[in-house]
Formats: structure tokens, sequence, C-alpha cells
RNA sequence: GACCCCAUAGCUCAGCUGGAUAGAGCGUCGGCCUCCGGAGCCGAAGGUCGCAGGUUCGAAUCCUGCUGGGGUCGCCA
């Protein structure tokens, strides 16, 4: 269940009942527990508006509120906070459910939407880079937190697979290889695009070939759509294996090339919709000239956007703006998405403002969202890049942190196999990177840095796994199901019991804030809370050597630990281990 | 030039639609291995929340201005 979510329903009641209005409640759960487990802060905003004193209606509201058999007390304090203190039978019985619910108490939304989640983008002929990393890994935990949340979900990778640079392959292909491609791989491909990329530019020559064979290949030339395919292929394979390695996976692959033969219709769309004119040649939508052509003025700060919004250039070719309004429109009218999510960096917040609102203005009538995401720095604060300047690739970084993982876990004397140690080092090397960018406020640039990354201590992907990985010791050691484990309550005696059962109750409503903001870094807060929260009581607190129904209840409060790390992790795209 | 974002502990970062004494990790200092995994636990020190105004019962949070840093803005994506 979603407590928070409920209560503020209970206190919302409360407040009708003991003042005759229906007003926000105001419910949160208080900073300190000396203040109870949830204040009620509607009194003080009620009192001002009805002129009346904020302690007297909090003393209404908190009589009515200590009627509900879920709370223990209702004190009212400072200039109107009705603090609520939950009670201890009433938290342990609500626990004791979560441990036969294969959701893990996390109830599904009432109205699921059909959302499109657009993310990792790619480009072809290219190896991943660190570019990447963040749409991929936000992308895909965003996937599973949504679909978890009940929602009907399409991850759609975005593949930058038409354009400019394909004339250059082409053309350097050709040139460079005899037009013959077999036994290329994806940095065959880079080396043939760098070369043909620097020969175009002082190569006039070159440079018209180039451009003869784009044409070639957007007007459908069956031999240059062959050689387009074949670069394709390449770079599919060096694709799959990366999302291999990390747990990434998509419904859709619908790259640019998939909206080229939307894009005449775009054009007749939005000129229809007369948001669009000519421009010294370029087809051009200017915002600030809105009011005058819509008769309503352009959302936001758009209005003052005198730079136009190209969706043709003057020499008749199409843009990326282009196949982003398409995109819209397939969306909308063939996946019949209600909402689609862009996983892309935040610098390119601009266009996706006056993409919405274009599609806005052309009457696709749906939620579209840009999750941004900041940069990734290296350690001294600068765009991360190799020593000679380059992108790190993706494969190179996640070498780096399985070795890393792996050298850790040699040290550490678990016994594992070797066999085991080398796929325990993925999962953790993987999980790490994964972790440590989720964890942080995604608009946030990133400081990138392996020794931190590696250390596998506090708020890190491997103490988690840690975590997870100790409460199935205990069962293991303890010779019981973890799994099957049920008890019909659990009694709340010690204070790392209480606090830990507090933290456990959270889960639901982290879930759902988490996935409807697309803030993963909300969830990432709440399991390192709950591993921490389980250490303390573990050290505090014999699970094992207890008996009776203490023995039970701590290893009840063991068992939904171990869920919720579980569960919280896999929905970060975050695989647990058994034993590290 | 216009617009956007950021500024919180030595470092890296949280801080939700305004709520009580601003929180973590790392680092520093001090404790804890006859105890279910020490990748751990307990405790301490450490902050004029960039600056100046304003809004109000209450501001790190909202508004205005300023300073400093980053970013974006006609034919790349």
């Amino acid at each position: 269940m979603r407590i928070e979510r409920y209560f503020d329903e209970v206190a919302k009641s409360a407040i009708r009942e003991a003042l005759g209005v229906d007003a926000p409640a105001i419910l949160k759960p208080t900073q300190d527990s000396k203040h109870g487990d949830y204040q009620v802060n509607g009194a003080m905003a009620l009192g001002k508006q009805r002129k009346e004193n904020p302690r007297d209606l909090a003393t209404k509201i908190a009589a009515e509120l200590v009627k509900h058999p879920a709370v223990a007390a209702a004190d009212v304090a400072g200039p109107g906070f009705v603090n609520l203190r939950l009670d201890e039978a009433w938290i342990g019985a609500e626990l004791a459910k979560n441990l036969d619910d294969p959701r893990d108490g996390v109830t599904p939304i009432e109205k699921a939407e059909r959302i499109v989640v657009d993310y990792s983008s790619p480009n072809i002929a290219k190896q991943m880079h660190v570019g990447h990393l963040r749409s991929t890994i936000l992308g895909h935990a965003l996937v599973s937190m949504l679909r978890f949340v009940g929602h009907h979900v399409i991850g759609d990778n975005h593949v930058g697979d038409w354009g400019t640079q394909f004339g250059l392959l082409i053309a350097g292909l050709r040139k460079f290889r005899g037009g013959d491609a077999s036994g290329l791989d994806i940095e065959g491909l880079e080396g043939i695009y760098r070369q043909a990329s620097a020969l175009s530019k002082d190569d006039e020559s070159f440079a018209n070939e180039a451009r003869a064979e784009l044409a070639k290949l957007q007007s459908g030339d069956a031999q240059s759509h062959a050689l387009w395919q074949q670069f394709v292929d390449i770079t599919r394979a060096e694709l799959d294996k990366i999302y291999a390695r990390m747990g990434v996976t998509f419904e859709e692959w619908l790259g640019e090339s998939f909206y080229d033969p939307m894009l005449p219709r775009v054009i007749e769309t939005v000129t229809a919709a007369n948001i669009a004119r000519e421009d010294q040649g370029a087809l051009c939508i200017f915002f600030h000239e809105w009011a005058e052509t819509t008769g309503t003025p352009a959302p936001g700060r758009l209005a003052k956007q005198k730079e136009p919004f190209i969706v043709r250039k003057k020499d008749g070719a199409f843009l990326y703006s282009t196949t982003d309004i398409a995109t819209v429109m397939h969306r909308h009218e063939v996946l019949h998405a209600s909402r689609a999510i862009y996983v892309v960096d935040a610098r390119q917040a601009l266009h996706f403002e006056q993409l919405f609102a274009v599609a806005a203005r052309l009457g696709f009538t749906m939620r579209l969202e840009h999750v941004g995401f900041g940069t990734v720095l290296d350690e001294n604060g600068k765009p991360i890049k190799t020593r000679d300047g380059k992108a790190i690739t993706l494969a190179s970084l996640l070498d780096e942190a399985e070795k890393r993982a792996l050298d850790k876990l040699a040290e550490m004397d678990v016994e594992l196999s070797e066999e085991e140690r080398v796929r325990v080092a993925k999962a953790v090397g993987v999980g790490a990177v994964k972790y440590a960018d989720l964890r942080q406020n995604r608009l946030s640039d990133y400081q990138f840095d392996f020794d931190k990354l590696i250390e596998f201590r506090g708020n890190s992907g491997p103490y988690m796994q840690y975590a997870a990985a100790r409460v199935g010791s205990i069962f293991r050691k303890g010779g019981i199901d973890e799994a099957g484990f049920r008890v019909p309550s659990i009694a709340l005696e010690a204070p790392e019991e209480k606090v830990l059962a507090r933290t456990l109750l959270r889960f639901a409503d982290v879930v759902h804030a988490a996935a409807e903001s697309c803030q993963p870094h909300l969830l990432t807060d709440h399991l390192y809370a709950l591993s921490r929260d389980f250490s303390t009581f573990i050290e505090a607190c014999q699970v094992l050597k207890s008996e009776g129904a203490t023995r039970d209840s701590r290893l009840a409060l063991c068992a939904l630990t171990g869920r919720q790390l579980r569960r919280g992790l896999v929905l970060l795209g975050i695989e647990p281990v058994e034993r590290m």
C-alpha cells in the first residue's frame, strides 16, 4: 500500500469531519522521529485562510485523527503542526501483508497509460561512447519502473541511421575499399567515416561524390540501400553486444530512416496549419510570430524566440526537426501512445520545447516530456574524454568496471568458483556504473570517477548488492526458505526494528514517486536508507539466535528488506547477486 | 544580444507542491572483530545554503536584482 497517500486521504477526511471543509491535508513524513511519523500541516494554511487560530484547528483535526486505528497518537505542536505517530501493531500487520504480495506492496496505478520511452539513440557506424551512457541507463530504468507501476511501456531506440554521414560513408567505402564492406566491423566503419570526413574537407570532388551518394541513397537506389543496410547490420551486431552486457532491451528500433517516407507529409501538415513560412530559402517556424499566424502566442519562453525552428533546408533536405515531428505523428497515430518520454541530454531542452509546441499546435494531444540529464564530467569537471581527446567508448568503460570489480572480488574471501566470480564481477561492475549514474539527480552534471565508483562503500551499487546478499546469507545459514517465508504479523520492539520497519513502509510511495517524476535517484535513496537501516538492525538485533515470535518478526524484516533491495535493483536495471 | 541551468560541509552530492534544530557519502578524529558476511556498525568535528532585497506565521526552496560558473540559440543531431 502507498502509505503516505493513504494517510493523506485519512487526514483529509479528518479535516472534513472536524471542520466541515475540504482542504488539503499537506501530509509529510517528519524529518525528525521525535515529531512522530507524519505531520499534517494543513491547519496552518487553513487558519490563515479562515482567520482562525491554527492551533485550535489543529486540535480539532488531531482529535479526529486519533480515532483511526492506525494512529497511536496525534499531537499538536508548534504553530499548528499535527504530529502523527503510527501504531506499531498496525505497521507490523501492514508489513506482514507484503510478504505475501508478489508486487512487494506496490499497488498498481489506477489509470494506466501507453507510454513511449525514447532512449539510448546511438548512431550507425559509430561506437557507443559515454555520451550514450546516461540516456541508456536512465531510459532503461524508467521503462522498468513505469512498467512496474502498471503502465504499458514501449521502449524505443531512435537510432541515428539516416542523414549526411551516409553519403560520406558510401563514398568513402568506394574510394578506400572498392565498395566492399565485407569483413568490416564497427571500428572499421568509424575509420572509413573519419577518413572520408577529413578528405571531404579539402577535396571538393570527393565532397561532391559524397553528396551524390547521399542523393542516390535517399532517392531509393537499390545498390546504395544495400550498402546502407550493411552498415546498419554491422553496427547492430556491435550494439547488441553492448546492450547484452548492460542488460538493456527495447521493444522498438524505429530509427530515423523509418520516418523518412513520412517527411513530405510533415511539411504538408505544417504548411496547412499555417505555422511555417519560407525565409532565406528554408522552411521555418517562427515562434515570435505565432500570435499573428495562430492567434495565440507561443508557449513560455518561445514567444520571445526569434531564431526559427527549421523543418526544411534551402537545398530541400530535411532535418532532425522534421524527423522528430514525424516521430510524434507515428507515436500518436500508430502506436496510440498517450505519452512520450524523451531521455535526451538537457542541452537539447530548447529543441524539445519547440518540437512539443509544434506538436501541440498540430493537434497531437499527447503528453510529451523531455527527461533531460546533465553532462558526464571527468575528475576535473571537464566533459570526459580519453587522453587524446576522443570520446571514451562504452565498451572500454564497461571493461574497466568489470576488471576493477574482479580485482576487488579477488581480495575478498568469499567462496566463489572462478566461473562464479567472473559472472558476479560483471554484475557488480556494470551495476556500479549504473548505480553511480542513477543515484544522482539526473539534471546535474555527473562527475565520473572510477576510483570512487569502484570504492564499493557507502551509497554505491555494490553495497546494495552486498546488503541483499547478506539477507540471503542469513536465510541460508538458518536453513530457512526465504522466498516462502510468511508470518501473520510482525512485532516491533527494538528501536532498530522500528526504524527499519518505517523505512520498509515507504517502498510503494517511493517507487511511484520515482516512476512518475522520472527520478530514479528517489529509489536509490530509499535503497541506501534501507541497507543502512538493515545493517544497523542486524548489528543490534540477533536474528537466528533469537526465539519464537521475535525470531519470526526479525526474519520477516530481513525477508522484506531482501525483497525491496532486489526489486529495487532490478527496477534500476541492476542484477542482484546471491553471494559476492 | 536573448534565453536556460547551476552555486548547500574540505571534496562529490541530496533536500519532494515553502514547514520545526539544513542531510548523506568520501575524507578527518575516536570507539567496535569470543557476535547471523568488517564491502560493516557506533560516535565526533565540520555549513553566514553565492550576495542583497522582497513575499509570510514560516524561505536552501517562491519573486526581483547582482556576482560567479556552465550551456543553448537558421540550414549538425
